[in-house]
DNA sequence: TTTTCCGTCATACGAAAGTATGATTTTACC
DNA sequence: GGTAAAATCATACTTTCGTATGACGGAAAA
């Protein structure tokens, strides 16, 4: 920016040079004076404008962004109180997310480590308290009652 | 814009009668010429950037512009257009909702009176379509596609 | 008119899911 | 430290689901 000052300071004293220059040549043609004043007036005034622009540039950069934010099934927050109301162990709760996401129960078993008849036995149990009798049963009715997004 | 450059216009004429008349004030005294000279230089170099300013501050502003994509299961609106890409038949659709909606075969079956086989067909090449195997997993492949709410 | 797609149904088989029952081991709480 | 709830696993059995294959009639498109 000083930089930038600077040197238009500089331009604007050559050119005072050349005016001067220009001016004692024509000084005498009186008539010429107008004509050398409205010059003087719009070269400068080009200048100014291109001064402006130059010092303004940095600023014109114009970020046009569209940012497209997918909001889904509503800002979800888990109803734990309904959980205990139903005695759904954390256990079961993970189950039963993993059903949701459309795992297998051997899927289920090999995620989290443990024997496809134990998350029988969980899915089973979840079931009853939900007192569905399948899988995609349990889904519908735990995204119903909000215990899932 | 044209409003504007007509009121420069009749500024910078309304500032050269002004200086015209400054001009036939302080020309006999030679000494004054170069102020003079100068502050006009000045003077319009100012104009200038204001000028210049002026131009281009509307084109200053940033426009972050966030176009938020909100789906939920209250304003939904199917895609057809993705159903006749997957080429997936009215019928199967029709399944693949009952499906969603936890139905077992032969409940679907007996809803749509024709009998489980059928049920069967449709959902074997419903999974076939939507590249999955198992009915949790097609519903939740339908849901993230947008063709189920 | 012929072909192609859709919808229907059947049989058979294998895979996954779900139920019932019982047992052992953690974990948490009083 | 004992008790209750939770988590784990197993075995056996039934039900549901999914695939493969073939078939047939109707409707729409070529």
């Amino acid at each position: 920016m000083v930089k930038k000052i600077l040197l238009y300071g500089a331009v604007l004293g050559v050119l005072t040079l050349i005016l001067k220059y220009i001016e004692y040549k024509i000084f005498v043609k009186d008539h010429l004076m107008e004509l050398y004043l409205g010059l003087l007036a719009v070269f400068f005034t080009v200048v100014g404008i291109w001064a402006g622009l130059k010092l303004t540039r940095k600023k014109e950069v114009v970020i046009v962004k569209e940012v497209p934010v997918i909001i889904d099934r509503e800002n979800f927050v888990l109803n734990e109180n309904l959980l205990k109301q139903l005695s759904i162990s954390k256990r079961e709760y993970e189950v039963l997310e993993l059903i949701a996401g459309g795992l297998s129960n051997q899927e289920i078993a090999d995620k989290l480590f443990v024997s496809q008849n134990t998350i029988k036995t969980h899915s089973s149990r979840l079931f009853e308290k939900l007192d569905v009798s399948r899988r995609t049963q349990a889904v519908e009715k735990a995204k119903s009652l909000g215990l899932i997004p």
